[in-house]
DNA sequence: ACCTGAACACCGTTCAAGT
DNA sequence: ACCTGAACACCGTTCAAGT
């Protein structure tokens, strides 16, 4: 893959290193996804990296960013503003599990601070066609984002306990067992939803 | 602190080493927390933990267990089933912000999947009294927790980049900036309690 | 029961210098 | 504009051996 230029070394714009980054994320996962491991695959010292980024988290957070936006977009017109939080939830849920280890990295790059602001504006939009106030919009987008995505990473870590054969307790004392897929999460944003319908909203103007 | 005994080394009990790691946590946050920095600590060779701990995740998840176990005690008796929910709630909120990067410690340990189930289960029972069936109990006091984790982390962080000076972009690009407090704690709390109460529930048997 | 000592196989990051 | 080379200051974990 990396092609050593007339300079004699590789040459990575910052996409190719973003790409690459994204690749190993997907194929490895994320402990394999190392600032060490990343050059090794661009054919270039771990140094160069910081001339593309100025630090491991500023990658992540791209990387974060680039998970969300392939989301699959809204499709407007069906549906009302329950039916499109309910959509815009899912399909961000999706992406979050879509690539390996997806939701651990976005889990990350929010709880620092840094980027994954797509997941709060898609949910804050839609919320917003419900006709509450922005601060209610906005409170109840962040509560949105911070369950979908620990649904999403709880989830990814179990598939993954899973596949590796590790059984470990039957997980939770719970009376039954939880239903773990879509079901959970789908009473979850129901029950936001839910909750939310039952807030009073400004007078819409007429 | 460390005291050689008569054999000539430290001598410390699986507690003295949860003891010490909890207060390193406290102290100097959960960057700090390294196995070898416990070690010196101690009085000891990193090597010497292995004997207390299989590994780091396993101490961190008795550190976890022991700050949900720290959070206040339910007072029975008062208020209905939305009060009490609000109230363990809170509390155990309270407890992951009351050490230093508590709420770090305890989403980690929850999202590997050990550990941690007190969150789960306090909710649950207060959940329970409002008289829904074991399956919309469970579902939901995870929803609850996956948030209130969420959320304490997220404050948590937030709270330290202040500390630290770090400005950075005004965080977000919502219509109002958004009130940090426990203000959005209540109002997702308050949503999700308000959904629940939306549920259907069996027939209560008289 | 609890620890030492030494090693293994790694990390992220910096910085002067090269092309 | 983009990378090398070399270093700094670390990690978690294993294991035979000691007391």
């Amino acid at each position: 893959m990396p092609r050593p230029s007339s300079a004699g070394y590789a040459r990575n714009s910052r996409e190719d290193v973003l790409a690459a980054a994204l690749r190993i994320l997907d194929e490895q996962g994320l402990p394999d996804l190392t600032m060490r491991h990343l050059a090794t695959t661009l054919g270039v010292q771990p140094s160069a990296l910081y001339w593309h980024f100025p630090n491991k988290q500023a990658l992540l957070a791209a990387v974060s960013d680039q998970i969300i936006a392939s989301a699959r977009p809204a499709d407007p017109g069906t549906g009302d503003w329950r039916d499109q939080v309910r959509h815009e939830a899912a399909a961000l849920h999706d992406a979050l599990l879509a690539y390996k280890d997806g939701a651990e990295v976005v889990s990350s790059t929010l709880a620092l601070g840094l980027g994954a602001d797509g997941l709060a504006h898609r949910l804050s939009r839609a919320i917003c066609a419900g006709g509450f106030d922005p601060q209610t919009t906005g409170l109840a987008a962040e509560t949105m984002v911070l369950f979908l995505v620990g649904h999403a990473f709880h989830q990814q870590q179990r598939l993954q306990a899973d596949s590796l054969g590790v059984v470990a307790a039957p997980h939770s004392l719970d009376p039954a067992d939880l239903p773990r897929g879509p079901q959970a999460f789908n009473l979850g944003i129901t029950l936001l939803v839910a909750g939310l319908d039952t807030q009073s909203r400004p007078a819409r103007p007429a």
